[in-house]
DNA sequence: TGATACATGTAAGGGGTTACATGATTTC
DNA sequence: GAAATCATGTAACCCCTTACATGTATCA
């Protein structure tokens, strides 16, 4: 899957490992995200593939970059997979939800705690969403008019990160509220 | 972590690797799953741990059953797990939304299959969370009265899965909705 | 002076999926 | 007669994480 993360993101325009790595940190950290270690070794194995192209681009006193471009094969791989209906769905692993289902014989004071970190840290993840995400989307598309319908999608995805995260801290309230009542 | 999930399991009763495959998908599917294969391997590991014991029951007409049972350093780890509140925040990985990111050059037609398809799935999760998940759980703790405390955290779990699953059918009717409007 | 940004990679190990292998019993 | 249920496991493979390795330039 990272495979089209990364053609996805070169097909805007060409980019090496390491812009890739901060693409994909503002722009996507939402629903995926990848290491620095595993983003070279998936372009070694499109370029491979054919998928991708690279090009050395000699820099004077920094280490130099390797540019990689979407090939015309690349570019269909890329259409192939986003025209094809057979996503598979969503199947998450939560390990506080996980960790919480087996809590019953766990103190009221340490429940609190682990729910008041888990509050604070959706709570930044929302504040995130609604500001710095967006107007960070926004400032991309705002430089190349072409991506217009572009960033009705973007802002697609942003939005629902900030419907998950609204539903999270409306359930962390509920659950705390239960633990103060029944414990 | 699939580690203290089936600690966690194990911790109610003793079950078989086939048994615990059954017990995480009518209790933990929403936020925990696992394959049958997975689970052996992981059982064997727990017990060179020393963290499960195993028992081989014989039986007549079908494969022996070999029971896992928690041993006393199993229970502390679970119990040192539960109280640990350096739980990592959730990380998810949807590639449906990573499709959505980059569909701009997608057609309408295919697009608003692919959000109906999605739209329907959400929708039998919703369901299935709000009848059979909960259901099943009150017909567990219902049967032995020490787990009223249990069944509170264990609907905790399942009413986020509701919520979760609320946020998604919200966020796929405006995503149809502006499809329609703006291609 | 120490941290951060820039920039690319390799290696070891962990955890997960898919496929394979076996075989009786029950249900449709 | 075919499919699902019960029941356990191994092997190959893939993807990901963590740690290691290197080295300059800039900023606090």
């Amino acid at each position: 899957m990272l495979k089209y993360a990364l053609l996805g993101s070169l097909s805007y325009q060409p980019m090496t490992g390491y812009d890739l790595k901060q693409y994909m940190d503002t722009t996507t950290a939402n629903f995926w995200h990848a290491k620095l270690s595993q983003i070279y070794v998936t372009l070694k194995a499109l370029e491979q593939e054919g998928l991708v192209a690279s090009d050395v681009q000699e820099q004077a006193s920094r280490p130099d970059r390797r540019v990689y471009t979407v090939t015309p094969q690349g570019a269909e791989a890329l259409q192939q997979w986003l025209t094809n209906t057979n996503t598979e769905p969503l199947q998450l692993k939560d390990s506080f939800l996980l960790k919480l289902f087996f809590s019953a014989r766990v103190d009221k004071g340490t429940l609190l705690t682990h729910l008041k970190i888990q509050r604070d840290a959706h709570q930044k993840l929302l504040n995130q969403h609604c500001t710095e995400t967006k107007t960070k989307l926004q400032q991309i598309s705002d430089q190349v008019p072409q991506l217009r319908k572009d960033v009705l999608f973007w802002e697609a995805t942003r939005r629902s990160g900030e419907l998950i995260e609204e539903a999270m801290l409306q359930w962390l309230d509920e659950t705390i509220e239960m633990v103060q009542r029944e414990l």
